[in-house]
RNA sequence: CGGGCUAUAGCGCAGCUUGGUAGCGCGCUUGCAUGGGGUGCAAGAGGUCGUCAGUUCAAAUCUGGCUAGCCCGACCA
């Protein structure tokens, strides 16, 4: 697999993988997939990590309705200009036209702002902290399994503040659990920071992201978390009286993340031979493979069950492959589908007291004793968490990566795939002359970027900011 | 909405130039052997060749229309 400049060898790598992997396949409708089993357990894990990181910071679950009123949607020009474009709407129902058309959710902001209108009168109702795991709908010209589908799930936290401080930290502080997340359990380095007013979310002041870099040398948004001052307090009418009896507009955030991050997930770590999952999000960690000559599986399969509940009872995810199926053939299925560590046993090893471990990230196999293996096992997961994190990094600093200063040296590498710092005069104008030259996107204002630029990329004044330039999915 | 390409068995493809019995690989079914890196042998099932029309004694093959899908751009989490 190339990683940089061949990026349709990479795209068809994709689409095999995700296929030969039984994550998805394609539904009768333009841009939707099913997640199959191998995928939405991929899905409920990240889920998992999420929900137990909003509950920590005081946030709640809740439900909105999918469908929206044409009237709720307008009510924020930005924001439906933004949207209109790939809104799919209900128009009849029960044989009849409707009074008002209803579009199918891209984004609940609206709704959300409507209810939250209702629900907020003073002061001591905020700040309010809720979010949704939900589908939302938005019907894109191009679709790509995971990374960009007609339908998706995601979660969308909506918040309103008393104060703009409180909802611009509430703005950050999401971002960071995102950036938590991402890097810890899901292996990939992240560059969040503040997105250029072109590449702002529809109605937000500010938006902030967490962009990745993957393999290909491509950038991808992996979550974002919006600054939405009073632009839908005021559309929306969200007021309350604060302690001195003052009416006032609330602040509102909002933020998201969504399927996509296992399209990331799969573009972050896979090789040739298929997925590599990370051992903190695999919804299976260990797969034990018995293997030997037929006439000793009764006892091998025995001896493979009795170390499954071992491993689960120090806490390992782990299963045990009994099929039918050649031990060759089984080993090279579960390379393809990213279980980060196999177990092989074996009459030899249960002779020896040994089990025979190979590790997905490296290829190495390595025998150990079986007594307490679990400790040793529980050491390689998290080796194999390290050393995924240290491979993505290493990747994104030097493949990934030229040193150019202006826009006529970037001209020049037409085949590179990779990032670019570059200083930005704060014109749009200059962010879109690269766009238009080059492809290459401001994909955010870094919180902490490896260096600072003095002059603007494009046009070489004095720059204002240091913005992130990559071409992007 | 622009620019390319494809449509033949579950999947991947050949056959089309030069019209003449529908093919190959993988997968699937059955049996036996095998089992420490996609194992071997044998037998078997499966297709009105995307669709509509035209030319012809004869069309997967030639001609025209239609439809669907894919890839590359613009939109985008």
């Amino acid at each position: 697999m190339k990683l940089t400049s061949q990026k349709t060898d990479f795209s068809k790598w994709y689409l095999e993988t995700v296929k030969k992997a039984d994550l998805m396949s394609y539904a009768p409708v333009r841009g939707c997939m099913t997640f199959k089993p191998a995928s939405y357990a991929l899905w409920e894990k990240i889920k998992e990590l999420l929900d137990q990181r909003f509950k920590a910071t005081g946030h709640e679950n809740a439900y909105f309705p999918m469908l929206i009123p044409e009237s709720l949607l307008k009510k924020e020009t930005n924001h439906i200009e933004g949207f209109n474009p790939e809104l799919p709407w209900v128009t009849e129902a029960a044989g009849k036209k409707l009074e008002e058309r209803l579009a199918i959710r891209p984004t609940s902001e609206t709704i959300i702002g409507h209810m939250y209108s209702q629900w907020i009168k003073s002061y001591r109702d905020l700040p309010l902290l809720l979010n949704q795991w939900c589908n939302v709908i938005r019907w894109e010209k191009r679709t790509l399994p995971f990374i960009r589908t007609t339908e998706f799930l995601w979660q969308e936290g909506h918040t309103a503040h008393a104060t703009k401080a409180e909802a611009e930290a509430e703005t950050l502080a999401m971002l960071e659990i995102y950036q938590q997340i991402i890097e810890q359990k899901l292996a990939i380095p992240c560059w969040p920071g503040r997105k250029t007013p072109l590449e702002k979310f529809a109605g937000a002041c500010d938006t902030y992201s967490i962009e990745l870099m993957l393999k290909d040398g491509k950038a991808l948004q992996a979550a974002t978390s919006h600054f939405m001052g009073t632009n839908f307090a005021k559309a929306f009418e969200i007021k309350f009286l604060d302690q001195n009896n003052n009416l006032e507009y609330a602040y509102t955030t909002s933020w998201g993340t969504t399927t996509r991050l296992i399209g990331a997930l799969i573009m972050a770590h896979g090789d040739d031979k298929g997925l590599i999952i990370p051992p903190e999000i695999a919804p299976t960690q260990v797969i034990i493979v018995p293997v030997g000559p037929a006439k000793s599986a009764p006892h091998v399969h025995e001896a493979a069950e009795k170390l499954k509940q071992e491993l689960t009872a120090a806490k390992i995810l782990v299963k045990t492959d009994l099929s039918l199926e050649s031990a060759g053939w089984k080993f090279n299925e579960w390379e393809l589908r990213g279980i980060p560590l196999r177990i092989e046993i074996g009459p030899r090893d249960l002779e020896k007291q040994q089990l025979v471990l190979a590790r997905r990230d490296t290829g190495e196999k390595q025998t150990i004793p079986s007594e307490n293996s679990h400790l040793i096992i529980k050491k390689i997961l998290s080796e194999i968490q390290t050393n995924l994190f240290s491979l993505a990094l290493e990747r994104q600093e030097k493949a990934c990566h030229v040193e150019v200063e202006c826009l006529a040296d970037l001209k020049k590498e037409t085949d590179f795939f990779g990032w670019v710092l570059g200083g930005w005069c704060g014109d749009n104008t200059c962010e879109e002359k690269i766009k238009a030259e080059t492809s290459f996107t401001a994909r955010n204002i870094p919180t902490n970027p490896p260096c600072k630029k003095e002059y603007c990329f494009a046009c070489g004044s004095k720059s204002k900011a240091t913005v992130w330039y990559a071409r992007a999915y």
